[in-house]
DNA sequence: GACCAGGCACATC
DNA sequence: GATGTGCATGGT
């Protein structure tokens, strides 16, 4: 049963990482923009952005919004892709206030396709990060697929090679419960594994789950 | 210096 | 529909 096997995967990791706590207590705002300052970059650099922010008294969506994008984009620069990013924060903030009044606690009540596919419509956030919002932000048992997440999973052949972003996420959902906690700690756990032994080039020695079958060795 | 990072949109075939 | 490319800083 796969749900055995993602479990044991799950306690594994864990057993190895121990609760990776991602997004604890940020608050609602700050993890939406740190949801989008992440996209294809190390945290620690958005890391440096997000403290940046609150230096200048500007993590808070009206200052955003009324902020300069350029002056926007230096107060980003660590988190690179500055002028990108400056620009889907600003498409987010648009959206956010003609849609709804600037208020986030609008989005909370809403059910999670309806978000999923708002947020999906603004430029610049993909499937990743609208999933990252519904987890991370607003506590929906949405799960999170990333690169590594494909990465880990084709490796081990628990899923083809082929397999796209949806498939990916199906396979988690349909055979995990419904469980935000859940899902926030394995989606970070498989991160942090990827991160130490699940590079483009493989480093599996030492991993948590080297013991555990290697059915593919094709590169990913 | 090479490689990589908690993606996405857009152009081109 | 698949594949390629630009975006960019900062750590290892």
């Amino acid at each position: 049963m796969l749900t055995n096997k993602l479990m044991q995967i799950h306690d594994l990791l864990l057993a190895a990482y121990g609760a990776q706590g991602w997004w604890p207590g940020s608050g609602c705002f700050e993890t939406v923009v740190g949801a989008i300052l992440t996209q294809n970059t190390n945290w620690a650099n958005v890391e440096k952005a997000i403290n940046k922010l609150k230096s200048a008294n500007a993590l808070d969506a009206d200052k955003l919004y009324n902020m300069d994008q350029d002056t926007l984009a230096q107060l980003i620069r660590s988190a690179g892709y500055y002028n990108i990013k400056a620009g889907r924060l600003k498409n987010f903030l648009n959206w956010l206030y003609e849609n709804y009044d600037g208020k986030l606690e609008a989005l909370a009540n809403m059910s999670v396709y309806s978000l999923r596919e708002e947020l999906l419509s603004v430029k610049g956030i993909g499937r990743e990060t609208a999933d990252s919002i519904l987890l991370y932000a607003f506590d929906k048992p949405v799960f999170v697929i990333d690169t590594y997440t494909a990465r880990v999973f084709i490796r081990h052949g628990l899923i083809e090679q082929e397999a796209d972003y949806e498939q990916l996420r199906d396979l988690f959902e349909s055979n995990l419960p419904a469980d935000t906690k859940l899902y926030n700690e394995f989606h970070a756990l498989i991160v942090q594994a990827g991160k130490k032994h699940c590079k483009p080039k493989p480093k599996c020695h030492g991993c948590p789950l080297e013991s555990l079958p290697h059915e593919t060795q094709q590169d990913y």
